[in-house]
Order: C-alpha cells, then structure tokens, then sequence
RNA sequence: GGAGCCGUAGCUCAGUUGGAUAGAGCGCUGGCCUCCGAAGCCAGAGGUCGUGGGUUCGAAUCCCGCCGGCUUCACCA
C-alpha cells in the first residue's frame, strides 16, 4: 500500500510534491551528508509546528541524530540550518535551530504564492492520485427480511467514506455489499409466511411484514419448540432446490434488495457489488474439503474445525468452526469462501471490513486462516463501538428499534424547523422546496458526520440529542463555514471586486499564512484517514480548517482590505477554503448547500 | 480463567513512525451583530493523561505489573 502520508513516495515526481515534502526530501539530504558511508538515516521529515511557533515546518531530526554523531543536538541542527538555508533558499527564511534542537523553518512569501497557485489550479486541489491497485471494501451488509436501524449506520457510512477516499487517491475500489441472504432464517421465514402471512400488509410494506412474521416465528417456537424442526425441514428443501421454497427465498430478497436500494439513495451511498452470503453457497463444499486436504483444518467431535496452537500444540487463539456436526456450513465458511472469490476475481492489494467490535476474534480468524491458505492481500477490521438504547440493547426480535428513516425524518425535520426559525430572525422567506433540499442536506450531513467525526470504539448509548446536534464540531457547521465562503464571495462581485485570478498571495497577517498553510495539508490527511481507516483523521482536519477559516474571517477583511492586491490574495483564499471544504465533506460523503 | 479493546477537563471524545506549553465539542463565567452571515468569534475557569515501575535527551504515546470498565471464548450471524 502507499502511505502517501508519511511523505514523499517514489513515484512522485519533485515538481507536483507538497512543500512539505520537498523540504523534507532536502532535509533527507542535508542529513545524509552529515551522517558517515553506511550509516542508516532516521526518517527525515518536516511537521506542521505548533500555531504559537514562528515557524511553519519544524523537524527533531537533530535530537534523533545526536547519539550517532555524539554531538549536541543543537550544533546539529544548526549545521543543517546552514545546508537547509543552501539548498532550500528559495523556499524558505533563514532557517532556524531553538529549544533543545527543533529545527524550524519559515516558509517563503513567493513560495506560498507557487503553493496557492498550484492549488487552486487543480481540480483535485493536488491531492496525489498516486495509488495503485484494487481495495476490496466491505460494508453495511444488512440482513434480508429485517427493517435497518440505527445499529447499521456506522458500518454503512464509514465504509461509503472509505470508498470515497479511496477512489480518489487513486485505488480500483469495489464497495462489496456483503448481505445476509443465506441461512438458518431462511426456513423459519418459509414457514412463518406460509403459515401467518399478511398478503395486505406485506403488499403495503414488504420487509415490515416479514419482521414480523421473524418475530412471531420466534414468540411461538418459544412455547412450541417442534416449530425449529419444521422450519428445519423447510431450509433442508430450499438447499436441496425446492423450486416453491426457492421461489419465496427470491421473493423474500428482492423485496429486501428493493428496501435497501431506496435507503441507500436516501443516504446517498453505493455500492460496485453485492454478492450477498448466498453467492458462496456452492462454494463451502468444495472450500471444506480443500481445508482438510490441505491440513488447515482437522475433524474434531464430528464437525470441522481450523486450530491455532504454538509449538508447544497450546490454543493461540479459539479454534474456528467451519463446518457443524450435521454437515451446515457458517458463517466464517462462507466469509472464508468470500476471500477465496475476491482474490481470485479481483486481485486486491487490500480488502477492509467494517463491522461492529464483537467481530474482532471472529475476522483474526478469518485473517489467520486465509493466510494459511496462501492469501498475502492486506486484511483490515475496521472496527468500531456498538450502538444501543437506554433499556439496552437493540433487539429486532422485542422490536425495540429506531429505523434508520425514522433518525434521517427527525434529523430533517429539526434541520427544518431550526431554518425556518432563522429565516424569521432574517425576515427572509424560502420557497418549500429549498427548504426541503436545505433540510435533507443538513439532516443527512449531522446524521453521517456524528458517526465519522470520532471513531469512539467504546459503546455508545443512542440519543436524538447526541446525534442530531447542529452546533460545535458538526456538520451544519461545517456546512454553514462553506456558505459563508459562497456569501462572500457573492458579496465582493456585487462589490465591484475583480474574480479571484488564482494565483495572487500576499502573508499579510498571520491568519492569511496559516490558512493557506492548512489547506495545503488536505491530500495528505486524506491518504492518512484512508490507510488508517478512520474517516475521523478528515473530520478533524475539516472542522480545523472551518475553525481556521472564522479565525481568517474576523481578523482579516476581505471587501475592506486596505489594497487590490491583497483583497485578491483573500479572495484567493476565500476561494481555496471553500473548495477544500467541498471537496473534504464530500469524500465524507456529505453534501454542501449553496447558503443556509 | 484465556484473549482483545478501553481508561485523557464536570460530561462526550480528539490526540499514529515518541518531540517544545496535552486539544476540541457540550456545559460554566465574561465580552462581541449601525462593521464581508452570531449554526459564529474573542477572553477565562477547569487536567497527578487510571495507577506503580521501566526504556529514552524527551512518554498520553513504547515495555512490564496492578486497579477499573466493555467485548469475546467452536456447532448464531
């Protein structure tokens, strides 16, 4: 995998590199050339200093070299302050050396000119495209025959966030919809519908009706345990290929498939495939007996089964089940069989789950015995806390739920009433469909970013509250940040103001450097956000950014400023933010209004 | 009991190759709309980073012990 992060990757060419990474690479040098034939250098690089620092980029290379070279940090720096001020005398000031050995370096005026420049004329805002490569991402997959709540949309945002970063840096990436559509519950729903169906009820709301006929199977096998048999039967027949059992299995997910589809628009996510579970279902057989063949797996009190022991033959790890007593396959059959198809069709460098925390034993297991079967492809578990209420937890069976569509109605309908509210103060009027776009922009937007901006792996108790907040670091301020941009921006054409040419910069304030500064980070906050699988590493970046951007606002006038020159460098940035805001919400996958 | 994760401000949480004075949001105190949008900004109070050791020039971050919480431990997914 790149790691365009961590800096300079080969393939870069010197021209197109960041700043930062250009004055790293010459720091690489300088280091080199101090360090004796042979010596291996430490990772050179140049960080963001702290914002009450006067310098922009600052390196402890020094303290790490000071044991090698049996020097004083600070005479360590300072040599290559002076090699820094040679070979990087057009980027930058007089290099500096302070407190024990931090080298920190002021970027130039005319450089930060080039940067600006170079930004704002890419349509990607230079964020590298460097990567290479199929990512195999795997996420939301739902259950057919159940409603989705909220306990869905962690796994389905973080995982549409990923695909979207992904892409853009330059990955092939297939969005896997993983659903579940095999199974024990197969024959239970045959039976239920057979049995107690609702044919107005299921007409009206398909996937309503067949929740609740899962739960009255459930109720009524409590009192009549032979109903497991039945239901038994049923599954053995649609497995063997019983044509009226298939039948309703098709119905059954096609409904689901439909349901799904129309709230994944509403949220604005996709997916390349969706193999549900049942796509492997010829697949474990063969796979099962492979296992043993290979010795990866072992017979073991009648089922079949992968060990993982040490040397000594001690348990590492709990054993995985893959096949059962009475010859039924599971679920890590088939996320085994599920490897097996996506290396062979696809190749990845990477494949990435996101699913809940519980699941960490059971994908170390998958992980460990796909290596065993030869697979090398990068696995990640892309793990996060679980959702629950007050009374506990999430039950589809006590039918103690919040749907999703009721969280995404409620967020809009405060996002609703919170503008009309604001348009009254304004003494504006909207029509009803602007408002309606305003209401599902800022809605959709609060419910995602509430799951993207931290990446909080303890459980979280649910709340309308928590979840739908509108100030702080949320969305809506963020989104609000950007319609400023677009609000000033009108403002300075009515002005009179000329367009912003794109490349004019002048440092007149500490704010103006340190905007630009900022923006100038976004391509590498994205690859890392993406190679760590923490959406989260964007989110902060953006409120930073938004934060920055209100500092930029109330210290530096823009309409007002005191020259032509300098109210284009403003608008220049005015500009930059807004697009790097746009274009970071929407690898978040969240959306921007025109003005709130 | 084994394994995994977590413990940071009153609350919810950021903090990733170990770097200078540990940050944000909410809440709290005080200020800012005749001035480019107050879903905002500025200032302030609030911390033994669970705890004890170790490694290091330097530790919230790495290692070990302990305390507390959550998850999980073969025939569900």
């Amino acid at each position: 995998m790149c790691a365009l992060w961590r800096g300079l990757s080969p393939m870069s060419d010197p021209a197109s590199a960041s700043v930062q990474d250009r004055l790293s690479g010459l720091l690489a040098q300088a280091v080199a050339s101090l360090l004796p034939q042979g010596e291996e250098p430490p990772l050179c690089v140049f960080e963001r200093s702290r914002p009450d620092f006067a310098s922009d980029y600052q390196s402890a290379v020094a303290m790490q070299l000071a044991r090698t070279l049996r020097r004083p940090p600070r005479d360590i720096a300072g040599q290559l302050a002076e090699l820094l001020a040679e070979s990087a005398g057009e980027l930058v000031e007089a290099p500096e050396v302070s407190g024990p050995g931090f080298l920190g370096v002021r970027v130039s005026e005319a450089c930060l000119a080039g940067e600006l420049a170079r930004c704002l004329g890419s349509e990607r805002l230079n964020v590298p495209q460097e990567c290479s490569g199929t990512v195999v991402i795997d996420y939301s997959s739902p259950n057919v025959a159940k409603r989705m709540h909220i306990g869905h949309i962690r796994s389905t945002v973080i995982g549409d966030a990923l695909r979207r970063m992904g892409s853009f840096l330059g990955y092939k990436v297939i969005a896997d919809n993983h659903i579940g559509d095999w199974g024990t519950q197969f024959g239970q729903l045959i039976y239920a519908y057979r049995n107690w169906l609702d044919a107005e009820q299921f007409d009206q709301d398909p996937v309503g009706e067949l929740e609740r006929l899962y739960v009255r199977f459930h109720k009524e096998a409590d009192a009549s345990p032979e109903l497991h048999d039945a239901a038994r039967e049923e599954l053995r027949k649609l497995q063997a290929g019983d044509p009226d059992n298939f039948a309703l299995w098709t119905l059954f997910r096609r409904s689901s498939r439909d349901a799904f589809d129309s709230l994944y628009d509403r949220l604005g996510v996709e997916f390349d495939v969706t193999h549900g579970e049942s796509h492997y279902k010829d697949a474990l057989g063969p796979l099962v007996e492979d296992l043993l063949e290979q010795g990866i797996a072992e017979h073991s009190e009648g089922a079949v089964c992968v060990f993982f022991r040490d040397e000594h033959g001690e348990d590492t790890m709990t054993p995985f089940l893959v096949q059962k007593k009475d010859g039924a396959h599971l679920y890590a059959t088939t996320d085994l069989a599920t490897v097996q198809f996506r290396e062979k069709e696809w190749s990845p460098v990477r494949m990435i789950y996101v699913t809940g925390g519980p699941q960490q034993l059971h994908f170390r297991q998958v992980f460990e015995t796909s290596r065993r079967m030869g697979v090398t492809t990068d696995m990640v578990h892309v793990w996060f806390g679980m959702m629950s209420l007050p009374e506990g937890a999430f039950s589809t069976r006590k039918g103690n739920v919040i749907l999703l569509d009721e969280l995404l109605d409620e967020a809009e309908g405060r996002a609703r009433a919170l503008q009309v509210e604001r348009l009254e103060a304004r003494g504006e009027t909207w029509s009803e469909d602007e408002l309606d776009r305003l209401a599902r922009t800022l809605g959709l937007g609060a419910v995602k970013y509430a799951d993207l901006s931290n990446n909080p792996q303890t459980n979280v108790v649910f709340s309308f509250d928590r979840m739908l907040s509108f100030e702080g670091n949320t969305a809506p301020y963020l989104q609000y940040t950007s319609a400023r941009t677009n609000s000033l921006a009108r403002k300075a054409t009515d002005k009179g103001l000329p367009p912003p040419d794109g490349r004019t910069f002048v440092a007149a304030h500490d704010a103006d450097r340190e905007l630009l500064l900022h923006t100038l980070d976004l391509g590498r906050r994205v690859a890392q956000a993406f190679d760590e699988g923490k959406p989260s590493f964007l989110a902060t970046y953006l409120h930073e950014l938004a934060t920055k951007y209100h500092h930029w606002y109330a210290a530096c006038p823009v309409i007002q400023a005191d020259d032509e020159a300098l109210a284009l460098s403003r608008l220049n940035l005015n500009q930059l933010a807004r697009r790097s805001l746009v274009l970071g919400l929407d690898l978040l996958g969240i959306g921007v209004p025109e003005r709130m």
